[in-house]
DNA sequence: TATGGATCATGCAAAAACGCATGTATGAGC
DNA sequence: GCTCATACATGCGTTTTTGCATGATCCATA
């Protein structure tokens, strides 16, 4: 009955994974490992656990019923940590945070220099990816969000409401303005079916030219001149070569938010980063609002 | 990240055991292991779980903290090899039952070498205790219990009535009927307050001369001609030197029961135990009733 | 039908974990 | 006040675990 939670956790890595190599991976050990961890399981448990196919390790109906359990033993570590690292209250060791690229590369990357230079003993690892992170799962400790909907477990702070409006590239503009009857070209984001409503009243003369499923890409064609893009004001007004265009008056649009886990939400460094987040959004308000 | 889970283990059992030698006595390791995996836990964790003593480990918060997810942990981990053993078709293998140790030495010894002689591939063991041990953290697959109450998780299957009645040494019993007006003298069992009810009408002269908490002992000094002493059927008439006295009538008793929990009924090798008993009760009604 | 890319199994050397022995400190009991 | 028992810390040799390399098998594909 000696060491066998970890050959537990082997278990629930293979059936995720499907075989001895990708739950390698993850584990950062060696196939070879996880193989002898495994073996080692089925002996305690008495059960086999895995079908041993070329295609990989196929998970037994017993081996189900043990990745069940294992992944509420997981459930339970992970709450653990976040447990233990909300009530850490040292300005010192590992915080992660999590927004989406546009956002750290335009502002929280200031807020993130003043905050390590404020706490130069702070690991901090940023999470920049317009994937939603699983703040349950405490894959990063706080995020900053454009969502209205903090969600059960979460608790958030907001830290400022923001406007969209219409930009285009400079040429481009001066063109539109310059022909007033000319069709509005619109660079469309994922999911768009026509140009934006409020748009249509004064500039029904439109299409949607082409369409991306990122908003990296839409600031780069609006950049060539390729139409006109809505976009945050914090975006367009951040991006050089474009100026704001009359085709979309300003809307309101999602608050942004700091978000965390209830459990982590008093923990040192995650109070700390979010008090330099308010201050910097309070500082800064004018860049997101018409 | 990796190989932790067998640390958060340790850390459970320090905090329950107080001191790293009896933690390390239970998880069957040197205490130096467990002092190095403490280590491990609180690198990992970031957070100290446990003021060094003189006299042993005591837990900080964060270390209660940890200890309570490591719980449930444990918890899940039973659950899973109940869950396994439960769906196990093997008559081989472990299998553990538990009774008290006077029907285990008077009747139970029986079913069980029947039961071996049928089923050589299991591997059996047998907690002859009067403690009551605990089905729901997998403390034995069955129990044989003399209770009316199987409990929440636990399922029953009725294996016989019984009777109480009076029982004295021969010796002693010749000479209460040798003499009708003498004063009957009790051998009583914990918390008795006085003689049964039952015989008062009758035996109205009758004290509790002595009182043990232990039915073996109860046995021995009734042998020794201490005095007369209630006891099942099944054990007056099972002791040698005893004869049933008429001081108390025959009163009916708490039914024996085979209890298992709920995910292991169905278990071929629970299954199979529980089906000798059925059989060995049916044929043996008769010295359990009056 | 041959080939490249998966997968798992196994033998062997390197690395890590482990247990033992020793040393120190504290508290209980005579 | 002394001894004894208990608890933790640490250094060192040994055992165990791990990773790597090789070999075998199967599948998809050209």
């Amino acid at each position: 009955m000696s060491d066998d939670w970890d050959n537990l956790r082997a278990v629930l890595h293979v059936v995720r994974a499907g075989s001895l190599g990708a739950a390698a991976q993850v584990l950062g050990v060696n196939y070879t490992t996880v193989s002898r961890r495994i073996a080692a399981a089925e002996r305690s448990l008495g059960a086999r656990l895995f079908d041993r196919r070329q295609s990989g390790y196929v998970p037994t109906a017993a081996g189900q019923e043990a990745a069940r359990h294992a992944e509420r033993m997981e459930a339970e570590e992970i709450a653990m940590r976040r447990a233990l690292s909300g009530r850490d209250d040292r300005l010192a060791g590992p915080l992660t945070i999590t927004a989406s690229e546009l956002l750290i590369a335009i502002h929280l990357c200031r807020v993130i220099d003043r905050f390590l230079t404020d706490h130069p003993q702070v690991e901090l690892t940023v999470r920049s990816t317009n994937e939603v992170l699983d703040l349950t799962n405490h894959e990063a400790d706080l995020a900053v969000r454009i969502s209205a909907d903090p969600g059960d477990t979460l608790v958030g702070r907001r830290l400022t409401g923001q406007h969209t409006a219409s930009f285009a590239s400079a040429d481009l503009a001066a063109r539109m303005a310059a022909e007033p009857a000319r069709r509005i070209d619109w660079i469309g984001f994922t999911y768009w079916k026509s140009p934006p409503v409020a748009s249509l009243k004064r500039y029904g003369n439109a299409r949607i030219r082409l369409q991306f499923d990122d908003m990296n890409a839409v600031v780069g064609a609006t950049q060539a001149g390729l139409g006109v893009a809505r976009m945050p004001m914090f975006l367009g007004r951040a991006t050089p070569g474009l100026v704001q265009v009359p085709m979309l008056p300003p809307q309101r649009y999602h608050d942004i938010w700091a978000l965390s886990h209830r459990d982590l939400k008093d923990a040192a460094k995650v109070r700390a980063f979010r008090d330099a987040l308010v201050q910097y959004f309070k500082e800064n308000a004018a860049a997101f609002s018409a």
